[in-house]
DNA sequence: ATTCTGCATGGATTG
DNA sequence: AATCCATGCAGAATC
């Protein structure tokens, strides 16, 4: 069912996300008997405290609120401190006022003067008149102040950049896309039993499982609903500063959803409801001028009856059945113009998107408890409610310009459901894309993009086998939910346009789901994806389609190297490999968009900052990095920690392999021949160095000459980091000090001076004059013209021509000294070039002659070996296991049993090494060939070149 | 023999 | 401790 596909032509065409976020919304609704308990009361709020970090709101004080008029006084051990940072009273007697909504779902409580201010629309002009942030709506150029959390509602940013005001981007939206939206939801609304129909045919859910019926409808059906509805959720959250902030608030909901995670079994109660309706009250979602009171309870009944997030995309039908018994009436249109102001700030309410309102008044009402529910919300309740509503609203929502109230709205609400998401989601999880990536996949401006999640592909998802594994919060949250393992088919669409069909289903494991999409294979392949690539899944409304996205592992460095973007700051340019397909700029630019998607180093708000510090260094290390959080300046309550451990495993190219690849190198070059003298070989009247002890690490020093031409290498005392110039044949071990000068007695304490200052060392060696002591792991490897690496130097001298070091295309060597002749030194990568003398006595080629002694005594050793056993066929050398006959004085295995790897495979080498290249084997090699590749490793099994040589030239 | 399918297992993560 | 989810595995289906 990979197929990229034509949906099954019984079925609506959507792969809309699903109720999903529907699920965002019940979610948000606290079921009572999940209720948390009364925390204990929030700490006096300091004045600017705007970003508060107290606990969210209990229950009791949610209750408060709906209580309270709006702009009444708050209880009285709040301190009475005007919130209004620039109030020139903030300590002033009288009541205070509710203001806007903080991020910890609280409000800011104003002096009746400030109050004033905000209520009518003028608070930013008249105390944030000289804060930056001023911008001018690109259609009427009123101007819009886009830098605080009073104003950050007041405007919604344009596809193409900008900023409009929420009057001239509702008029906007309404002259375009209503029309086609209403009939969506009209249709909707109407056709509900057919598309059910439809929709049963292939998956019928087992008696009882309304809701989840509706759900399934809803996903061919109704995705516009319930995209709109997700994003409406959205926007109960506070966003402060115009990003996306993890709220105390929300976080109180989310523990308190995370128990309900499970849309199968969530609990309906009118406990629930009852928080709900609180929560949303205290959002100031309630009522709006142009809603009829009552309806706007129905609707946050219906969600509280229900808190499966799934069942806010409950069709129309249900709705106008509900809308009927409240005596609401049942029209359509104002009915979904109602709902929307009420329940949603999201974009698409700005814009009169009708579409949301079906999925506002989803609400399972077909639940089992449903009814029973409504009712237990009594009449006071609902006046309360309405009450409450009516004055939060105008409290909060009273700036606008044409319709107060809407735009209050804009400015408080939130687009919960990205924020929801993500307090749900695992952070691994939240959609990283940036604005612009999203602007730029974004065809259609009119298009509202919801970044919904991301997942990194495992090896599983990316095999062959074509089963996408499917975060099961993500699966419930934006997929259409499914009560049969069998699934459902999806339609999603990619980066270009390109609709395939997946089939979304799930297993059933431990006494839960696990969610798959099946399928994806093609999809897969077409992008090009593997394991560590991540793929995200957007909805894109009005269409309500799924598109799925996808960003290249290899990029994850970039982007994870970027700077944070600041929560106003200019977008971060697009990630050239984000082919995200989701354009979320929608919603960002058209309208205050329900997620700041972003992503890590694009985070714009603290948490996800946090989140994005995590995801890049505890990316690396994984996941959990380090915390970030506390570079917050509101306190994250949940732990931004998990991208994964896989994530980590994908990431290791980053510091931690740096580190070790730097290590490699470096090591490369500190090697050291064994302190114990090397016996003396003669075979075939060479003579042959041989170590019995394995190279040791030495301490890094750097080769200069002179002016008078001298060689001398200077090397740091590790105590002192005195510069210590040493002749050149100085080997020092790893821990070197002054009083281990034994070649300049003068010197040999840490108490002389350096023979010459920084500056002039700095012209002989690189290292910066400022610098006292070089970290180790830090060395430039560009700048290692100088310094030693028997190991190094002598694969160099062995490749030969036309072969370099992995990475170290130079013909330099680690013991390359000015003025040095050898073959590596003078010689060009391509092998081309001035061939180094027999007579050479550089480094490498003295290194290069005593491998080839070692390697003429083994092979001598193993040719008597042979001969004595009758073997017909010598064993190679490494697996020989048998001791090496001496034949010097006491010339061991150099290296233990291994045999040469690295001995020449080319044959290229200049004609006076050549033989010499291709018979040698670095002693130091056998012990420790930090300068072989797995590749070439792989290259030089028993039978490599070397030792063909070896035996085809015994010279 | 290979691939598909469904489920189980267990390490990793979260609460 | 509970949960998630990457992966393994066995049986079935298909080539």
């Amino acid at each position: 069912m990979s197929s990229p596909a034509q949906p099954p032509p019984t079925r609506p065409p959507v792969a809309a996300p699903s109720p999903s976020l529907s699920a965002a919304a019940p979610i948000s609704v606290q079921p009572p008997p999940l209720q948390p308990k009364p925390p204990p009361p929030p700490p006096p709020q300091p004045p600017h405290a705007v970003i508060s970090v107290g606990p969210p709101p209990t229950p009791q004080q949610q209750q408060q609120q709906l209580q309270g008029p709006p702009g009444h006084a708050p209880p009285q051990q709040r301190p009475r401190i005007c919130f209004n940072t620039h109030c020139k009273d903030p300590k002033s007697d009288g009541p205070r006022r509710r203001g806007w909504r903080l991020r910890n779902s609280d409000f800011a409580e104003l002096c009746d003067r400030c109050y004033h201010s905000f209520e009518h629309g003028g608070f930013c002009e008249t105390f944030h008149l000289e804060v930056a942030g001023w911008r001018n709506c690109e259609s009427c150029g009123k101007r819009l102040h886009c830098g605080c959390i009073v104003s950050v509602h007041a405007f919604v940013h344009l596809d193409a950049g900008g900023v409009e005001c929420v009057m001239c981007a509702r008029k906007s939206h309404a002259a375009m896309a209503p029309s086609q939206i209403w009939s969506s939801s009209m249709h909707m609304a109407q056709n509900v039993a057919d598309r059910k129909e439809n929709f049963v045919k292939s998956w019928r859910p087992p008696a009882g499982q309304f809701s989840s019926q509706w759900r399934q409808n809803n996903m061919w059906s109704m995705s516009t609903m319930q995209s709109d509805l997700q994003q409406r959720l959205a926007f109960e959250f506070d966003r402060p500063s115009g990003s996306e902030k993890l709220l105390p608030g929300r976080t109180f909901i989310h523990a308190h959803e995370k128990k309900f995670d499970d849309m199968h079994d969530r609990p309906t109660t009118p406990a629930g409801m009852n928080q709900i309706m609180r929560e949303r009250y205290a959002n100031g979602h309630t009522q709006h001028t142009t809603l009829d009171p009552t309806y706007a309870y129905t609707i946050y009944h219906r969600e509280g009856t229900n808190p499966n997030l799934h069942d806010h995309s409950h069709h129309a039908g249900e709705n106008d059945h509900l809308t009927a018994r409240k005596g609401v009436t049942p029209d359509p249109c104002s009915s979904v113009s109602t709902t929307f102001k009420l329940d949603s700030h999201h974009p698409s309410i700005l814009k009169d998107d009708p579409s949301a309102l079906p999925a506002g008044l989803s609400p399972n009402f077909s639940s089992a408890n449903g009814p029973k529910d409504h009712i237990r919300i009594g009449p006071t309740q609902q006046q309360q409610q309405q009450m409450a509503s009516s004055s939060l609203q105008k409290q909060f929502y009273s700036h606008s310009v044409i319709d107060n109230d809407f735009q209050a709205q804009l400015r408080n609400g939130r687009p919960r459901m990205d924020a929801k998401a993500r307090s749900q989601l695992l952070p691994r999880y939240w959609p990283r894309i940036t604005d612009q990536e999203l602007q730029h996949l974004s065809g259609d401006s009119n298009s509202v993009i919801t970044p919904l999640f991301e997942k990194m592909l495992s090896a599983s998802d990316a095999g062959r086998i074509g089963r996408l594994v499917l975060p099961k919060k993500c699966a419930e949250a934006y997929f259409p939910a499914i009560s049969q393992a069998e699934g459902l088919p999806l339609k999603v669409q990619d980066a270009t346009g390109k609709e395939w069909v997946f089939q979304f289903r799930f297993w059933p494991n431990n006494n839960s789901r696990m969610y798959v999409l099946e399928g994806v294979t093609p999809c897969i392949q077409s992008m090009q994806l593997q394991a560590g690539d991540t793929v995200t899944f957007s909805r894109i409304d009005p269409e309500g389609k799924l598109v799925m996205g996808f960003r290249k592992a290899t990029n994850l460095s970039a982007e994870q190297d970027q700077p944070t973007k600041p929560a106003n700051g200019v977008p971060p340019p697009p990630e050239a490999n984000n082919k995200v397909a989701v354009p979320d700029s929608s919603p960002n630019a058209a309208v205050p968009r329900p997620i700041k998607v972003n992503t890590e180093s694009k985070s714009s708000s603290p948490v996800e900052q946090a989140t994005a510090c995590k995801i890049d260094k505890g990316a690396l290390p994984q996941k959990e990095g380090p915390g970030t959080s506390s570079s917050s300046p509101v306190p994250v309550k949940r732990k931004a920690t998990s991208v994964g451990p896989k994530i980590k495993r994908f990431r290791m190219d980053s510091e931690e392999s740096m580190e070790l690849k730097i290590t490699w190198e470096e090591a490369q070059e500190l090697l050291r021949p064994p302190p114990k003298a090397p016996s003396i070989v003669v075979v075939d009247g060479h003579e042959f160095e041989e170590y019995e002890e394995p190279p040791i690490l030495g301490r890094r020093t750097y080769f200069v000459t002179d002016q008078s031409g001298e060689n001398h290498q200077w090397a740091q005392c590790e105590d002192c980091s005195k510069w210590r110039k040493l002749p050149v044949d100085a080997l020092l071990p790893s821990k070197w000090t002054c009083s281990d000068n034994k070649w300049d007695s003068e010197r040999s304490s840490c108490d002389s001076a350096q023979e010459i200052n920084m500056e002039e060392l700095a012209e002989m060696i690189p290292i910066k004059p400022g610098a006292a002591k070089k970290t180790k792991g830090k060395v430039d490897t560009d700048n290692i013209d100088v310094s030693d690496g028997l190991d190094t130097l002598a694969n160099l001298a062995i490749l030969g021509e036309g072969e370099s070091l992995p990475s170290q295309p130079t013909t330099r060597h680690p013991r390359h000294r000015p003025g040095c002749s050898c073959i590596v030194c003078i010689q060009p990568p391509s092998g081309k070039g001035p061939k180094h003398k027999q007579t050479c006595t550089c480094n490498v080629c003295m290194t290069v002659r005593r491998r080839f002694r070692t390697l003429m005594m083994r092979r001598e050793k193993r040719q008597q070996s042979e001969k004595d056993s009758g073997a017909p066929r010598r064993k190679e050398p490494g697996q020989s296991s048998e001791p090496v006959p001496q034949s010097g004085s006491s010339a061991p295995p150099a290296s233990s049993s291994s045999p040469p790897q690295k001995a020449d495979t080319n044959g290229e080498g200049p004609e006076d090494m050549s033989i010499d290249n291709k018979r040698t084997s670095s002693p130091v090699k056998n012990q420790i060939d930090l300068n072989s590749q797995p590749e070439r490793e792989d290259e030089q099994s028993p039978k490599s070149d070397a030792t063909r040589l070896l035996r085809d030239n015994p010279t």
